[in-house]
DNA sequence: ACAGATATCGAGACTCAATCTCAACACAAG
DNA sequence: CTTGTGTTGAGATTGAGTCTCGATATCTGT
């Protein structure tokens, strides 16, 4: 059995919501995804395997997923929102690269500790937290580097 | 003068780009405000002065603000992105609050540290950082725990 | 297995923030 | 004044995400 289906059925049910077959398509893709995936890629999923899934269906099953804790939505900040599974992992932060658009994983507990103590001493009481961090990536860096290496260029750093 | 004035003036001579009355308006009212602002706000500041200016130059002028440093835009993932001026100030994260909307400032220089230390170790470039921290101020929490003191209400947690 | 009650689906309309278009305008330089 | 170029505003456009509602699938009891 595919990974999950097990607990989002069971989430599903006790909140008296159906089981369809839409619903376990679009927990098994996000699911089969390695990474951080946008609504995009799940219909072009969907097409491929000639299993047609409305975008009103995707939007409303993820909704659904992630309020279930099985997938996590990472807002970047730029065009549509991703996705990616949770179920089996732990907490994690971001780094985006502004070049290629990679996304980088990390954590630190020591972070986590922190921000948890901050928290505490303005009398805030978390419920989740977003940090991510904007830059290059070591291949963008260099790649960087040696664009700039002859006449330095200060034009186009932000975008928007 | 207004705060930033002179600064934004330089920035946009820079660039060779006029200084105009609309451009310093936008200016003026968002480092008059204090708190994070959003463009319906400056149209209603413009309204109210009797100095209308359309909301495709308030976005053009932000873009230029935000460009310049003199303010930061700051994207809660609900509704639209709000605007804060960072002239003589420094960096700092927020806490949002899901109850009343508050957006609490906070500062940790180790966290900031730790976050250098993080993206050295993965040979990432940092540009900039976000780290937003979801929860209940303490009043909207006070009031929370006093709803669900009788029967435990475990409805609406999330959103969205 | 069957039937009724009800949740769900899909196509497309709709919302809303943000961006773009382009003709009228402002302004600096010659 | 005239020319060149940057700016403005009204309104059109984009695009992600949500909503509507008739058709359809799932569940529950018999
Ligand atoms: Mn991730
Ligand atoms: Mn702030
Ligand atoms: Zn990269
Ligand atoms: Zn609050």
């Amino acid at each position: 059995m595919r990974e999950g289906k097990q607990e989002f059925a069971e989430w599903l049910a006790s909140r008296k919501l159906r089981v369809t077959g839409e619903r376990m398509a679009v927990l098994d893709e996000v699911m089969r995804a390695n990474g951080h995936i946008d609504i995009d890629y799940l219909q072009e999923q969907f097409r491929k395997q000639k299993r047609p899934v409305s975008r009103a269906t995707i939007y409303r099953t993820l909704s659904h997923l992630v309020q279930s804790g099985l997938v996590q939505k990472v807002l970047t900040g730029e065009g549509q929102a991703r996705y990616e599974k949770m179920y089996g992992r732990q907490h994690h932060d971001h780094m985006i690269c502004l070049g290629c658009g990679e996304i980088i994983e990390f954590t630190n507990d020591e972070i986590e500790r922190l921000q948890d103590w901050v928290c505490h001493k303005k009398r805030f009481t978390i419920v989740t937290h977003t940090l991510q961090i904007k830059g290059f990536c070591e291949k963008c860096s260099a790649q960087k580097a040696s664009v700039e290496g002859g006449a330095t260029d200060h034009r186009r750093h932000g975008r928007n």
